[in-house]
DNA sequence: AAGTGTTACGAAAACGTTTTCGTGTTGAAA
DNA sequence: TTTCAACACGAAAACGTTTTCGTAACACTT
C-alpha cells in the first residue's frame, strides 16, 4: 500500500526543498524547466494530489458549502440538494450534509460544527422544533461571526440573512381560487398546526381566498394534522359530517390520505370531491389518480439558493444587503381535479 | 461583526502564551486553576470554538465519512444516507454527500475529491455508466493509498473492499417463489438491461425460480425496460399478446407503471393480474393499491455501512479481511397481492 | 575589475491546533 | 546555604500547503 504522497515527500525525494516542488506543480517561471519536467513527473507517477485540508487552513477557504435539513427522506429536500449540488459543483464547491431530525439540539450541533471551519457558509431549512421554539441564537452567532447563511422553505423573519422561499400563501390562494372560480363551494383545508411556518401560511391562503370571495369560512371544513396516524379518521369523519366538494391538502402525504379516505368513503376523485395538493413529488406523480398539485419546484430553490451563497462567499466586501428571493410556484394539473 | 477568534487572539489578549491557553481549555493539571479559570471564561465570553480544519490536519483525521451515490433524489438512496448519517452521529463523524449523477467522470471527480484529505474513508455504490464501462481504477487507487471504502448495493467483484449488499437474487427467487407457490403460472418480468448489476441478479432470481419448479421459461414474458418512456407501451403489448396472471417488477416505477398499464388495458389489480414490486419506497406505500414488495431496508444498509466503515477507521492494524454483508429482505404484503 | 541584471532556487512565515520538552521560580528538605 | 522536586508556564515542532523574500551563481555591460 503507498500511502499519500506530500510535497516534503518528493523534495527529499528528489533532493531539492518544498517550495521548488511547489512552484513546479504550479507552473512557475521562476523554475527552469528541466526541473518542473522532472518533478511534474514524478509527481504523476506517485499520483500526488495536494491536501485538501492543508490548503483550506491556508487559504482559509474551504471551497464546501454545507446543508441543514430536517430530513432527507423527503422528496422535496432530496431535490433542493440536488439543485444546490449542482450549481455548488459548477463553482467547484463540495456540499456537506447534516440533518436535525426535525429537533432543536441536532440543529445547534450541526450548526456549530459547520460553522467551526468546516464550511465557508451554509443553506438551511428550520426544523420544527425550533420554529416552535423560536429560538435563533444559534443562527444568530454564526451569522454575526462571519457566516454567509442562506436560509430557504421554513424560514423566519427573525433572523437577518439571504433567503429563498415560495409564495405560500399566494400558491395556497390560487388553489383555492382556483376551486371557487370552477364552481366548487364546499373547499375543505387539511393542514398542519399552526407553527410550522409554510402550513401556516397555506392556511392564511385559503382563507384570503374564501374571503376575497366572499365565502363564509366554516371551521367544520378545516383539519390540522397533529399526527398522521389519526389523519384519515379526520378526514372520514369530516366527509361523513359535511357535505364538501373539493379538498386542498396542504402537502402530498394529506393529499393522498384525504384520497384514500374519499375512496375508501364510497366516493370517487374528482368526480364527486376534487383534490389538489402542494409539492410535486414522487407520490403526487404516481398515486391513483394522479394528483394535481402546486409544484414548489425544488431545484431551482436548491439552485437559486447555492447562486446567493456562492455570489454573497465570493464576492470580499460584505455588504449588508440581505434580499429574499421568491421563487415562483405553478399548479400542475393531473387527474384528481376536472376542469 | 466580530470575527470567530483564535487561540492566539485570546494568548495575546490574556498575555499569556498559546500553548497555555490550549493547555487551560483542556484542563490541563500543569496550569493552574487560576489561569484556567480565567482563560476559560474569556473563551466562553467570545464563544471560541476549535477550529476543524487545524484540527484535521493535525490529527491527519477529518472526523468526516464521504458518500458518492448515483442520485438523491430517490426514496433508496435517501434512506441509506439516513441510515449512514444516524451511525456517523453517534459516533462522532460527519458526512459529505456528492452525487455521481451517474456518470462516470463525475465519479471519479467526487472520489479524488473525497480522498484528498477530506474524509477518513467513504462509502459508495456504483454509477451505471462505471458498470458499463467496468473500469475501477479510481477505486482501486484511492484503497491502494490507504483509503477504507464500502461498497453498498451497486457493487462489484473486481475491486476488494468491505461491502453490504442484499441478496437481489435470493430476494427475486423468493418473490417468484410466492407467486409460483400460489397457483400463479404464468409470471411476467419487468426489469432492467443486463449492466445494471442488480437488475441482473433480479432477472438471475426469477429465472432460477421458474427453472426449479419446473416451469417454461417465456422470453415473451420478460421486459428489458431501457428507456422508461416506453415501458408502458411494452407492457401494454406484453399483456395483449399473452395470458399473465402475475408480473414481477425489479423496481417500484416498474411496478406502478405496470400496474397502470394493467388498469388501462381494463383489467383489476390484484384480481386478474397480481403485482410484486422491489424496494420498499413512497411508491409502494401510496399507490392505489398499495404495492406488494420486496423491502430493500435502507436504512440498515446505510447503518451497516457506517458501522463497518468506522469500525475499520477506528482500528490501527489494517488488516485486508475484507467482509461482504448481506442484509436481509422481505416480502412486504399490500394490495397489489392476494393469498 | 566593478557594477548590474537575470536565473534558479531555498528559507521561512503563515494558517490554527496539540503536545513535547525545556526552564525559571518557588518552597522545602538536608 | 545548598539541593531538589514541584509547579506553572513558554518555545517550538508538527500537520501540508503557498508565497514572499533573500541570495548564490552566472552573464553581461562598461
Amino acid at each position: 500500500m503507498r500511502r499519500k504522497v506530500t510535497l516534503k515527500q518528493i523534495a527529499k525525494e528528489l533532493d531539492i526543498s518544498i517550495s521548488t516542488v511547489s512552484k513546479s506543480l504550479r507552473d512557475s517561471h521562476e523554475i527552469s524547466e528541466e526541473t518542473r519536467l522532472k518533478v511534474k513527473a514524478f509527481a504523476k507517477l506517485y499520483n500526488y494530489k495536494p491536501n485538501n485540508i492543508a490548503l483550506s487552513l491556508k487559504n482559509k477557504k474551504t471551497k464546501t458549502i454545507g446543508i441543514i435539513i430536517p430530513e432527507i427522506v423527503h422528496h422535496f429536500f432530496a431535490t433542493v440538494i440536488s439543485g444546490i449540488e449542482q450549481v455548488a459543483n459548477e463553482s467547484g464547491y463540495n456540499v456537506i450534509v447534516t440533518l436535525s431530525d426535525e429537533s432543536f439540539d441536532k440543529e445547534v450541533i450541526n450548526l456549530e460544527m459547520l460553522a467551526s471551519g468546516s464550511t465557508d457558509g451554509f443553506i438551511m431549512s428550520l426544523s420544527k422544533e425550533t420554529q416552535l421554539k423560536k429560538d435563533f441564537h444559534h443562527l444568530e452567532e454564526a451569522i454575526n461571526q462571519g457566516m454567509p447563511v442562506v436560509l430557504f422553505d421554513r424560514v423566519t423573519n427573525d433572523v437577518f440573512c439571504d433567503k429563498v422561499i415560495i409564495d405560500d400563501q399566494l400558491a395556497a390562494y390560487n388553489a383555492t381560487e382556483f376551486f371557487i372560480t370552477n364552481k366548487y363551494k364546499n373547499i375543505a383545508l387539511i393542514t398542519t398546526v399552526d407553527y410550522v411556518s409554510v402550513g401556516k401560511l397555506r392556511t392564511e391562503g385559503y382563507l384570503k381566498a374564501l374571503t376575497n370571495y366572499d365565502i363564509k369560512i366554516n371551521e367544520n371544513l378545516i383539519i390540522k394534522v397533529e399526527d398522521i396516524e389519526h389523519c384519515q379518521d379526520q378526514i372520514i369523519d369530516l366527509i361523513t359530517n359535511n357535505t364538501i366538494d373539493a379538498v386542498f391538502a396542504v402537502n402530498e402525504l394529506f393529499a393522498v390520505t384525504a384520497i384514500k379516505a374519499i375512496n375508501k368513503f364510497g366516493k370517487k376523485v374528482p368526480e364527486d370531491i376534487a383534490v389538489i395538493g402542494f409539492t410535486d413529488g414522487i407520490i403526487s406523480q404516481f398515486s391513483t389518480p394522479t394528483i394535481t398539485t402546486v409544484s414548489q419546484n425544488g431545484i431551482k430553490m436548491g439552485q437559486k439558493a447555492a447562486k446567493m451563497l456562492i455570489e454573497r462567499l465570493e464576492k470580499d466586501e460584505d455588504d449588508e444587503q440581505y434580499t429574499t428571493e421568491i421563487i415562483e410556484t405553478e399548479l400542475i394539473f393531473r387527474e384528481s381535479t376536472t376542469t
